[in-house]
DNA sequence: TTGACATATATGTCTAGACATATAATCGTG
DNA sequence: CACGATTATATGTCTAGACATATATGTCAA
């Protein structure tokens, strides 16, 4: 965004008439609620069809920057709250990204009829078979996240068989399940004598905690709870809207 | 999107083409790497016009469920990271949203230059005058989270005269400060003796640590410390890909 | 004053074309 | 066979219209 660029630059004319709003948006000087010019007013500032403005204000409009109303005109939107992209990468994947050694540890793995627990842990009713798996991950040969996930066989019976000691997981699933849903909860708890033994640290030492429990199309897929030492770790979100 | 609203509703064309490429990418149907009907295609499968299908598609690229290369196609896009979205909202609206009565506490509040350590948290070389607020949110009287923020005068001049201890500093800026961009990092602390006191929790209970910088354009705006009980707070994160 | 109705208007969607542009595939040449 | 030039093609952008639809606003009657 340097100033050469706006002159020496030629992007196409729907997106410099978006970018123009948006900036006039961004630094505030049409302020939330403000009445953005007509499609027609546009039209004729920028000497092109209505197709071409609306094009520009569709897009504003589905990255929430602006409202259209019928009959009423486009608006400035009301931050209505922090919304931010948690990129939540797979661990392999953010531990080499840093330039360190990724490890990769099985701790057990145990294929079973799903217990009360894990039809309670997974959201589904029917009992079925399930995968449970505990493991390791570590940075440099340092302990850091640990990870306890049950995976719903009746969605992904390939993972009775996959080879969870060589491949994490999380990684296995990535490339073998197609387009999920999530939900993630985000806590802290202070680690216990069996944590804090899996990730070297000291008992009562503080631990966030990612519970992330995937679905597809309703269909249940994994559960997991990931366990980092909270004094070293931390997950950063970059955002929009404020 | 129950089955009866599937016939019922009359969408619009070019939402309805959206939507169905959309459940055969979800559903894995057509699975990451896969080509989609080129345009043409679609347009003889619809019976519409290339406008109508490029407006679906176009969509479907802006929200990166597809990837679309020229002369090549449009392909399904191999899910790149679990990307989530995190809303944190203003703390009044979360608590008010969860039914429970709100409340807020003025800690102290100081304006004063710049200190080094203002600066460094800030982000900013040159020093200026810096608003430096404490307060405590709660929820049905239990104390919520306590926050320590810092508010750049230079960016935000009538923060100087805002009157913080009727309205909390981060509903106030939400609604005197046009759009802006954050940086969050999200960690669990245990709880010092003076952390314990304003949470009432004990001392060395895990705690949620939210830390916000936001900024408009360049411009620091503020840096926030928000602390929460870890063990019954909770951040939900709902997402998409996987 | 209020409520029902008509009207004007801005956006929502769509068409049947057009030319531009990047690039995969093909062809030709050394 | 390797490599450069050509061509075909799918997407990218745009036009000058059209009709649909929701709704703000004004009008008129109870």
């Amino acid at each position: 965004m340097s100033l050469a660029a706006d002159t020496a630059e030629k992007p196409t004319l729907y997106k410099r008439i978006r970018a123009d709003i948006e900036k006039r948006i961004l630094t505030g000087e049409w302020p939330p609620g403000h009445r953005i010019p007509f499609e027609h007013q546009l039209m004729a500032r920028y000497g092109c069809s209505r197709m071409t403005v609306n094009k520009a204000l569709s897009e504003l409009a589905q990255a929430d920057l602006i409202e259209r109303r019928r009959r009423a005109g486009s608006f400035v939107r009301r931050p209505q709250h922090m919304s931010a992209v948690l990129k939540i990468a797979d661990i392999r994947a953010e531990i080499t990204a840093l330039g360190r050694t990724y490890g990769y540890e099985l701790i057990h793995r145990k294929l079973r009829a799903a217990t009360a627990a894990d039809r309670d842990r997974l959201g589904v009713k029917k009992a079925g078979r399930v995968v449970a798996i505990a493991c390791r991950h570590s940075a440099d040969n340092v302990p850091f996240a640990v990870e306890d996930r049950l995976i719903d066989l009746s969605s992904v019976p390939e993972a009775a068989t996959a080879d969870f000691a060589r491949e994490p997981p999380g990684s296995w699933l990535l490339h073998h399940v197609p387009w999920t849903e999530a939900e993630h909860t985000i806590s802290a708890i202070v680690a216990d004598e069996r944590t804090a033994e899996a990730l070297d640290i000291a008992v009562g030492a503080p631990c966030l905690v990612i519970d992330r429990y995937t679905w597809r199309s309703a269909r249940t897929i994994t559960a997991v709870r990931l366990l980092y030492p909270g004094d070293s770790h931390r997950l950063v979100a970059r955002f929009e809207g404020g």
